[in-house]
DNA sequence: ATACCTATATATAACGC
DNA sequence: TGCGTTATATATAGGTA
C-alpha cells in the first residue's frame, strides 16, 4: 500500500528500512491493539528495532520471554535456556494437567527462552527492599535483637541512640509546652505551633514513592543498552 | 476498512467476535511478517483467541508468555522470577561497576522481557510495602515525625516507649557484664552466654503493635491497582 | 470455523519539510 | 528521527456458500 508496491524482503538502504520500521510499526501496534479490544483478548507484541531498541505492545499481562538475535551461539547459554526451558515445561505440566489441555502450543512452539529487562515494578521492587532494610536497620538501633548482638560496643551505641532520643524528644514536648502557655488554644493542633516546622523531605520522600506506580502505558520502548539508562533516551 | 466502519469496543456477539478474529489475526499475522522481513528485525506476536488458545507468531525461535488471566494461574514460578531477577541484578551490577551498562555486558546471553504487570512481582511489591509501612510506624514509635502528631498524650507515649527500652537495654548489659565476670572468656559471645532470654514479652508487644496496624492499614493503601488495570480496556 | 465477494476504510511508499 | 500529503495498495465488514 503505497505508491508502490513494496516487495517482502529485507530493505537495504538503512535510512528507509528504520521509516519503514517506524510507520509499520505505529500500524501494526494499532492493529494490535484494535484485535485485542475487539475481541476482548490478551495479546503481546514485542519487537527489536532495527537499532536494537525493544518495543511492547501488551494488552494485558504477563511475562514474556524472547530470544536474543545476537547471542544465540553460545552453547553455555543454550544449555541454561534448554534448563531453564525444562523447568518451565515442568511447571507448565503441573498446570496442564489440574486445568484444561489448551497450552499445548507453549511446549511445541517453544525452543528458545529469554531473559528480563527491568521494568519499572522490578526497579520499585529493589527500591522497596532497599528501603525496607534501611528501615530495619535504623529499627535495630533503636531495638537490637539480642541474637544479633555482637559486640558490647554496639549495646552501649544503642544505648546513646536511645539516650540521646529520649533527649530529644523531651526538650520537643518541652519547647511545644512553653509555646502552648503563650497561646492558650488547648486543643491546639501541634503542626500549627509556630516555630515547628513540619518536615517537608519526608513527606516528599513518600509522593515520589507513588508516583513510581503511575505509569501504565499501552505500549512503551526500552532501550536495550542498559537497565540503568534512561528509556527515553536516543540509541545510538 | 469494510462496508461500515467499525467501532473499535469489544464485540458482543460471540460469533462475529470470533469471526473478526479470525480475519485480523491473520491479517495482522501478515503484517508482523512483513515488518519482521522488510526491516530485519526479532518480532514475537501472541494471543490468546476468545476461546482461549494461545496464538504465537515469532520472526526468530520464539517466545514463551506466561498466561495472566484468571482461568490461567496454574504456573508457579514466582521463585524461579524472583531468582532469576536476583541474577539478573548482580550481574548487571557488575557490568555497572566494570564500564558502561551496555547491555550485552549485563547478561551473557538472554533477555528477558517482563511484563511491568506481572502477577507474582506484583504481590511481592504488595507485601514489600506493608512490610515497609510496619517498619516505618514502629520507627516512628520511638523517633516519631512531627507533622504526624497529634497529641500531647502521644508524644508522652514515645518517651515512655524510649525509656522503657532503655531501661530494658541497660539491664540487660548489666546482666551480661555480671555474668561475664563469672565466666572469664573475654571473647565470649552474647548469644552463648547463660541466662541469656529473648524477651518474648516484647517481641510480643511488637507483634501486637504490627497487627493493629494492619488492621488499620487500608487508609494508606498506595494506588497498586493502577499496575493491574489497564486503561484502554474496557472492564468486564 | 474457511473461502470467496465487493464496497469501503485504512495503511503506507515516496516525497517534502 | 517526526509530521504532512497524496496516490495507491491492502485489509476487512458484511455478506453468501
Amino acid at each position: 500500500m503505497g505508491r508502490a508496491k513494496l516487495e517482502i524482503k529485507p530493505i537495504q538502504k538503512s535510512t528507509n528500512r528504520q521509516i519503514t520500521y517506524s510507520k509499520r510499526k505505529k500500524g501494526l501496534i494499532k492493529k494490535a491493539y484494535e484485535l485485542s479490544t475487539l475481541c476482548d483478548i490478551d495479546l503481546a507484541l514485542l519487537m527489536f528495532s532495527p537499532s536494537d531498541r525493544l518495543c511492547i505492545f501488551s494488552s494485558e499481562t504477563s511475562a514474556i520471554v524472547f530470544p536474543d538475535r545476537s547471542k544465540r551461539q553460545g552453547i553455555q547459554n543454550k544449555e541454561y535456556l534448554l534448563r531453564t526451558l525444562e523447568q518451565l515445561k515442568t511447571e507448565n505440566d503441573m498446570a496442564f494437567q489440574i486445568n484444561e489441555p489448551r497450552y499445548e502450543a507453549i511446549h511445541s512452539d517453544v525452543k528458545v527462552i529469554n531473559f528480563p529487562i527491568f521494568t519499572e515494578l522490578e526497579k520499585e521492587l529493589c527500591r522497596l527492599q532497599q528501603q525496607l532494610q534501611i528501615s530495619e536497620e535504623e529499627l535495630r538501633k533503636f531495638e537490637p535483637d539480642p541474637v544479633r548482638f555482637t559486640s558490647m560496643e554496639e549495646m552501649e551505641a544503642c544505648e546513646n541512640h536511645l539516650l540521646s532520643t529520649l533527649t530529644r524528644m523531651v526538650q520537643r514536648r518541652e519547647h511545644l509546652l512553653s509555646r502552648s502557655f503563650e497561646a492558650p488554644s488547648t486543643q491546639q493542633s501541634i503542626e500549627n505551633i509556630e516555630g515547628w516546622e513540619p518536615e517537608a523531605e519526608f513527606k516528599q520522600a513518600r509522593i515520589i514513592a507513588n508516583s513510581a506506580y503511575a505509569s501504565n502505558q499501552l505500549s512503551y520502548d526500552l532501550p536495550l543498552q542498559g537497565i540503568i539508562s534512561n528509556p527515553t533516551q536516543t540509541p545510538k
